[in-house]
DNA sequence: TATGAATGAGTATTCATTCAT
DNA sequence: GATGAATGAATACTCATTCAT
């Protein structure tokens, strides 16, 4: 088998485990039961096994950073409202964890509580949703479309929470909400929801 | 020493550790140095590790649930306005949680992503308070204030994201929010970016 | 049982078994087995196997130390023939390696050609006998006793390698000469031999 | 490339390998990575590990052995005297021990204290020099060049352990004695410390 | 012959829990 | 109640060796 299919194979197998079991409750001998391989060829491909759990953790931050790149070079700020970019940009990531529910699960749960270098990968990736939040916000601010009242940092830390927490009740395992969603529809809930108290 | 003294000391040395290494780092080796107790005395309280973590999860539980009850009895329902009220939630919520940091800590990331039985403790605090929410929201909808086309299941979810995030960013270890917190202001804050999309 | 007498325990054991396999083929299983103790109470007494082994050479060494300042102490040097000295020193070092065959097996044998960290300990023993024996050297020097044709280093090399190949000899497990030894006629032997050589 | 010459690398590299880190610390994957070639190529040209081993051992005592026989077949055994033969012979084993200090190393250092049928290897170039000693002595003996009253055996052994200390001591890897050596006054030196001892 | 992905038996170490004193 | 020495199941990781290509 090619390697990196042989890798690929690992890492969706451990990324189920994860998900379902934690990260201490997944043993190396689950993984490879479940992926029908020997013990050692874990290690031909991962140094040990937070070498495979912080890997789909950044390999997961690539990929969302990549989506938010991709439609920041899309997006036509020069004519949509303040509000539409809202939207757009939380059905954006609505999108985006709905693609996986295992990563979801493990970002927005299992990784945070992990003891010291595990936990700062997720924590990381926390941070920069964090980060681009309150860049929006002062971008808003300097174009008058937000108040000068408003705690821009309270503000991104309430949206943000927000955000993963709608996103981990629809997309994650066990969900809290099981219909099958309405992606757009929740958008426009949430931004009606934040666009009242943002925006001026 | 008497004996409750003793066991609230293992609590309270647990729960430090839990807050600042998480479940599985926390070892009952550091428990007992911590507490300057021997290996033994723990099982006298406890009758495992897990039961320690859980003690300490259940009675941050029913402080809350408490803490929510004496409100509601104290709250003059028929003289305040929806928005004073959604206020006055946030409030109490902030400053119940401003208490303790090591259990916000715990409640807020370490509990989340543990295996099973732990886990269904701390999630069990989570739905309580998305319940809680629900409820305020229906009140709230047969009242009048707020539009039928809400969707409440998620506006709840949303308000405890961000709710929890606030809390976690205001007062947990490692707070990303390091300023003497002004909670008046916060609540404020708070109650006005939700108080335009929630109610009519 | 009393720590320190289980602690003396684990060390026989442990002695017994790598001087008979060697450091890599004895098991922390071989130990707990002949030990008759569990796997876990190994490690009450050392952090790991390397400390073990670290262990017996470095009491090991305390000890042969301890002996030579003793004896040091005892010999009278103002009406000794340096001749008499060397046999002496000869029936000494005889007399302390003739104690343990296990010990002295570890040492001469199974130190050397460890890994790092392992082999430094044994090594240096073997540059501590080394360093004595051309202090004496010097010092016969500088009474007259010695030809200042004599290369003392070299001179060190030989006796040291004499001696302890002889000890190993001697008292070596798989000892190559086999008859109960006379330490006594051993002693006059090998200081016959490097007498002559040695002293002008 | 030849076969006899790939055989060859393989050795080559090995020899480097195990004198500087010894058997247990010398993986497989060290061997290729210095040889640059296959992980199973090796297995084309030894069975295992130990072989490769044993291989260099036994190759090495070859080469002495017949560096021996050669240097017996051209000494001038009539017309040389007791105290230049044993000067010839110190001669001739310092000079082979110099030509190579990994094989020195790994055979005076190493190969002691390896389990079993690895340890049996080196033990018996160890023995067959012992034994050479030990029948020149007995010859020496009948030829009343040497006293009745020496301990053949022991002399024999602490003329070997002086005589492969100092070869060590001279040629190993991080050897003692660093300055160039001069052999030929080496082994004036040595024959002149125990030519006294041995000799009537 | 050469390759290198796959193998899996082997091993040190951890740590919650017990129980005799 | 309090102690802490002893326990042993559990687990991550290693590395010589194999074998299909």
């Amino acid at each position: 088998m090619k390697p990196e299919k042989r890798r690929q194979q690992i890492l969706d197998c451990a990324k189920k485990l994860f998900s379902t079991n934690g990260y201490y409750s997944t043993q190396i001998s689950d993984i490879i039961r479940e992926a029908d391989i020997a013990r050692g060829t874990v290690y031909q491909y991962f140094s040990n096994k937070d070498d495979i759990f912080i890997t789909l953790l950044e390999d997961y931050y690539q990929k969302w950073q990549a989506m938010m790149t991709d439609w920041a070079e899309k997006v036509p700020l020069a004519t949509i409202s303040p509000r539409e970019y809202l939207r757009e940009r939380i059905f954006i990531n609505l999108q985006f964890f709905a693609q996986d529910a295992d990563l979801c699960n493990i970002l927005l749960r299992m990784g945070l509580g992990l003891p010291g270098h595990l936990d700062s990968v997720s924590r990381r990736f926390e941070e920069r949703i964090l980060a681009v939040t309150v860049n929006d916000l002062k971008l808003g601010l300097h174009n008058g479309h937000i108040s000068p009242k408003l705690d821009l940092n309270l503000a991104a830390h309430l949206f943000t929470g927000a955000l993963l927490q709608a996103a981990y009740a629809y997309f994650g395992r066990n969900a809290d909400i099981q219909e099958p969603v309405d992606m757009e529809r929740a958008a426009d809930q949430i931004a009606g929801i934040f666009a009242g108290g943002i925006f001026v």
